[in-house]
DNA sequence: TAGATTGTAACTATAATAGTTTCTTTTTCG
DNA sequence: CGAAAAAGAAACTATTATAGTTACAATCTA
């Protein structure tokens, strides 16, 4: 069971809320774990041009689109799309005709589950999950309000 | 990725197609894998009255019921219903506001894709994942024809 | 009573995910 | 310049879920 996809929402959240770059420590404190893993995370990220990474003192990740910008699929995608459906295929005995029926059938039904999902994920932006608490206000708002 | 989903549709069409008993050990030859695996598989169909399982020389696995009277559903419930959908939430750091409303928004997603699912799996025997190819004939059919 | 079979517990193997260590590169700042 | 802070990345270890194996008891048939 990935939870990939949620942990990169909480963080892409925490980066947009943050005032300055956010360090992969910091971040890894917010997860739970460490600075290697969080960097690990956000590459496909920083590759499609999400979020973007400096080096040296005062450095970190910052976003480079707004979070309005970015849906649940494109970053689902930036992970490295493991599979949506928890279910899969089978392959033992591939020339017996009984296992090939059952992979037809089941097949299709995954394929159209896992199309479904990937349609409703691409409709909904990371920003629609960033909650509208004024206690998670860190400082960043107060400077444009 | 649970593929005992598949494996066990496999299994309960063989059974139904098998003349007499159908062994562990012959059944586990289809999945390429071994006779203890088969039978923690079946033991919850059995359990369900599903299959039955008779000990002793030539005993092994029957069905109990039509496959058409089997849904997917009932299948992927008697295996321990792990989870259909393949991503979940995470519980890293559950005080914090951002992780809650991730959580949140993701969870009621996951929720009614895994619900859209499990209604199509409902509605789905196994009757129907059945090749009617007559090459599958094993000589349980021809008794009937 | 012998052999075939399931039932089950306990152990081992494998693969995916996560975590850690270590080192290099880049950047800032005194 | 040189020290310290940060990302980048490779290589290794740890953890967990699934699968596979071994071993033995229970039961049934002939």
């Amino acid at each position: 069971m990935d939870r990939r996809l949620a942990r990169m929402l909480h963080v892409l959240i925490h980066i947009d809320l943050h005032a300055g770059a956010a360090t992969s420590k910091t971040i890894g404190a917010m997860l739970d774990t460490n600075p290697v893993f969080v960097r690990r995370m956000l590459r496909g990220l920083r590759e499609r041009g999400y979020v973007e990474a400096t080096k040296g003192p005062g450095g970190g990740w910052r976003m480079a689109r707004p979070l309005s910008k970015i849906t649940l699929k494109d970053v689902h995608d930036a992970l490295g799309s493991s599979p949506l459906i928890g279910i899969t295929v089978a392959h033992d005995h591939p020339s017996c005709p009984v296992e090939r029926a059952v992979t037809k059938g089941l097949g299709l039904l995954i394929e159209g589950a896992s199309k479904s999902l990937l349609k409703q994920l691409a409709n909904v932006s990371v920003a629609e999950f960033a909650p509208t608490l004024p206690s998670v206000d860190d400082g960043k708002r107060s400077l444009k309000g």
